[in-house]
This record gives C-alpha cells, structure tokens and sequence, in this order.
DNA sequence: CGTATACTTGAATTGAGTCAATAAGTGTGG
DNA sequence: CCACACTTATTGACTCAATTCAAGTATACG
C-alpha cells in the first residue's frame, strides 16, 4: 500500500504520487481500478497515465459472452479489470481447449498479426480496460517504460504456457488437478488473497478443457483428492487446500 | 563458417566486432550470418547493428550439449544462427517435456526472473550469438525498434505456444504427428528450403517429447502414415509429405 | 416446484503406454 | 572392408489410465 496523500476517491487504490492537486488530470476510471497494481500500466503514472487514459475505453462483458472471437480481426487490446475470462482455441470438430484463465490485471490480444488466435469470453461479468492496438503500440515511442513492461508480461506468460506444455504432454490427471489448484493459489495470493481455501469461478467443463482432461476425469480426480484428505470440498467451487506437503509432492510427480 | 578477413582466433568463441579501421563498420560475424534475415537484429543496420555487435559474442555448441540449464543464473540472452537448439524442462522423476526447437533466427533466454525456466540443448552441432541480458536490455533505449522487435517475436512464440497446448491437450497422436510434420514444413520454407520433403534432425525420443507420447507410439504413428500413403520415408531422418489434403485433414481432425 | 444445468459416480471401452524382442543404422578399430 | 559394439528405430503382445457411455444426484433458476 503506497498512499502519497492526494485526495483521492475512496476505493481499494488511488493514484499514485504525482501531479495531485487543484488542475491535476483526471484519472477516472485509474483511480478506483482494483487491478491498478497488477496490471501493465501500474508502471505510468500523473502525465504518463493520462496519455494511456486518453486511448482507453471501459468495458464490461457479462457472463459466458465472448469478448472476441478467434479469427476476428485484431483491432483492440484488453487488460482485464474485474472478473475472469477464459481464453480457448477450438478444432473443427468441436474439441476445446482453454490455454488460460485471466485474472484482474492480465493483458489480453497482444498477438501479432491481423486476426486474434483464440477465443476470449468472460466467466461471469467482467470488465477490461480496451485500447486501439495502433494507439498504444504508438504511445510506446513516448512511453518506453509501457513497452518494457509489456515485454516482461510477454515473457511472463511464455514461461507460463511452457508450464502448461509440461503439465498437459507429460502430467497425469492427479498431478494436472493438483498443479491447476496451486496455479490458482498461487494468483490469489497475488490478488492479495490469502488463506488456504480456493475459489474455483469456472465449471468442471472449463477446467477439463484447460487441464485436457474429460469432466469426468475432474470431477473424479477431485473426489479422490478429497477422500485422500489432501484437500476438502466446503462446495463445489471451494477448495481448501488441506495437506500442503503432500499437495506440493504429488504436483511435481513425486509419490 | 562466417569469415569476414577479421583477425579471429579459431576457437569456440571469440571477441566482438568493435569498430574496425578503415572507414565504416565492421559487421564481421553478422554480414556473414546465414540467419540475419530472420533473426531479431534484422531491424538494424550499419551503425546501430554495430551497436549491436558490441555487445555479441559468438559461440558454438556441439551435439547434445547445454546451452545452458533449467536453474542455471541468467545472464545471457541467445540468438541461433546455425543449427537446432532443443528447449526443455524435466520433471523431478525424470520425465521430460521439450517445448519447443529452434531454429537459426530464433531467440533465446528471454525470461523474466534471475533463472532460465528451461534447459537448452543443441543437436548437432549450432551456431549462437550471445548477448549479456543486461547489456541488450539497455541497448533497447537506444535501439527502439530492436525492442519493438523482440516483443513481436515473444507474441509469435506465445501464439506458438498456444497451437502447442492445443495439441498437447487434446491431439490425437495421429494429429500431433501430423502437425508436427506441417510445422516443420512451414519452417523449412520459412527459410527457404522448399520442395515436400522435410528433414528431422532430432531423434525419435525428442519428436516424443515433444508432442507428449512415447517414442513407440511416435514410431508406430509414423509407420502407419506411410502405410496409408499420406507420406513417404526414403531414410528414417527424412520426410516426403505426399499427399498435402490428407495431411491438412488429419492435422485438424477431419477424419 | 418443476425443469434445466452442473456435477458425481459406475461400468465398459480404448488409445496410448509399457515391456520385450528384433532390426537397422553408425561408427571404430583391426 | 568387415566384424563388433552401440545406439536408434521398429514391431509385437499385453496393460492401464483416461475416455466414453450411461445413470443418478445435487444445485440453481424462472
């Protein structure tokens, strides 16, 4: 918590230092942003981040509504503010794959090209912070610090898909349920969320879909770790993570 | 083998560029370098590619040797110039996932954090250049484009990544195989190989752990499409896509 | 409440893995 | 050039983890 005094709106953030007082700049929508911190602009602040303001327009999508779609042309970039969307790619034939979960502060259709890769739709309502593509790739000359951040998100992300290329080619169905409940630990401890128990936002069908499994296979694989006493089951969509040691062993294969 | 007249020891490595005499630069290594045009330094030229080569050092790896390891401090960032580089993580039991081969042109290293997050491998003997992280990172104050480059080549490898999790998570192992050959093919052409056939310069075991089989089903697999007809083996090493429908349909599952 | 939706559980099936035995290269030194 | 050892690839028989098919049972919703 960095507080500098400005007279700022009541929620969970406010701007950062800069130019507070009588003309400052209005920071709208930043200054009660949840995932200021997390999010790439969380390096811009006063100037800086009014720049970004001005190309930035707020969105909401509601639940299960696509934010794109793959192969539309890819026009805007997103930061996810609020909510989680599921992002997936499908064959032909109907197969489903979900290559990730964004949370509040990931970044969303930085792909190179002309058209998005994939598929992204909110799970539950959800808002983004939208910019036109050209727009912030052009704001990158006056704000080089964006651009360095952007980078180390890319990279961020690429070792996390190299993560979910090791857990979905060599992983078994026990150790891929363990690995996603300590994936989603570990983000909520970055949300600052902490305590031991997980919410689970998407369905068995998501999850199977992101772990490569049937929803079958989930749900079973989830009984058994609870009957083992590793986790317990408050609800459905609640885990709380029992038996940390044990957890941690069976994600890396050791047992 | 670059050989540009400089003055340079034989050996493994040797020392960068710097401004030779004369008058104008020197581009010693890179003016000979088969992979300029598809490497990330293809946006420079004279002046700033000098800046560049400040900063290089070239280096060669042999047959089945590291680059560098999972863990291991990083300190460089690399860039192939000739050769395949194989990238990797492994499992504590020893299983083994390898999540992607490079090629020359491709990059190398640039993950966040103080430590690589996968191992490095050539197979058969490769060319590098090597850059000192540090040093490249602020070379991007100066060299904006330089920048703007590597971040269109990590969305490149992110949408790589994501065809990857597609096909670990829910491929069969027809298709994997199938869209490994594809893969390949477009690559090689990439590079200016054309004609149908393709060339596998890594082992039965790696083209395993790479698409998350065994080497026995990658055998079998490969066998049976030869049998059906769709392609053709002159040596175990070699490749002929023979038939590029029925190809295009097993990739995506439309059979 | 009734009805759709999501989740769990069970039984049978199967695609890919494991174990095991060849076969085909590759290289080395005599 | 051949014999030997060694590595790599293929092929076969059997097993098994995860899928598929098929009920059931919660849970949410108009």
């Amino acid at each position: 918590m960095s507080s500098t005094g400005a007279k700022v709106p009541s929620a969970d953030i406010f701007a950062p230092g800069g130019h507070a007082s009588g003309q400052g700049i209005n920071l709208g929508p930043c200054a009660a942003c949840a995932a200021r911190q997390l999010a790439f602009c969380n390096v811009l602040d006063g100037d800086d981040l009014g720049r970004l303001l001005q190309i930035l327009t707020e969105s909401t999508a509601t639940s299960g509504h696509a934010i794109f779609y793959e192969g539309d042309e890819a026009e805007h970039v997103y930061n996810v503010t609020e909510g989680v969307v599921r992002v997936s790619k499908m064959l032909p034939d109907g197969r489903r794959q979900i290559t990730g979960f964004l949370f509040p502060g990931d970044f969303l259709g930085l792909s190179h090209g002309d058209a998005y890769a994939y598929t992204a739709e909110a799970i539950g309502p959800a808002r983004l912070c939208r910019f036109k593509r050209d727009k912030l790739l052009n704001l990158f000359d006056e704000l080089p610090t964006l651009e360095k951040r952007l980078l180390g998100m890319a990279a961020d992300e690429l070792a996390a898909a190299q993560d979910q290329i090791l857990l979905l080619g060599r992983k078994t169905a026990r150790e891929r349920v363990v690995s996603f409940f300590q994936l989603l630990a570990k983000q909520a401890r970055k949300r600052g969320e902490m305590g031991g128990t997980i919410h689970l936002p998407m369905s068995r069908a998501d999850i199977a879909d992101y772990l490569g499994l049937t929803i079958e296979t989930v749900s079973r694989t989830i009984t058994k770790l609870a009957k083992d006493g590793v986790i317990e089951l408050p609800s459905s969509n609640k885990v709380v993570l029992a038996d940390l040691d044990a957890l941690e062993a069976i994600e890396m294969g050791e047992e």
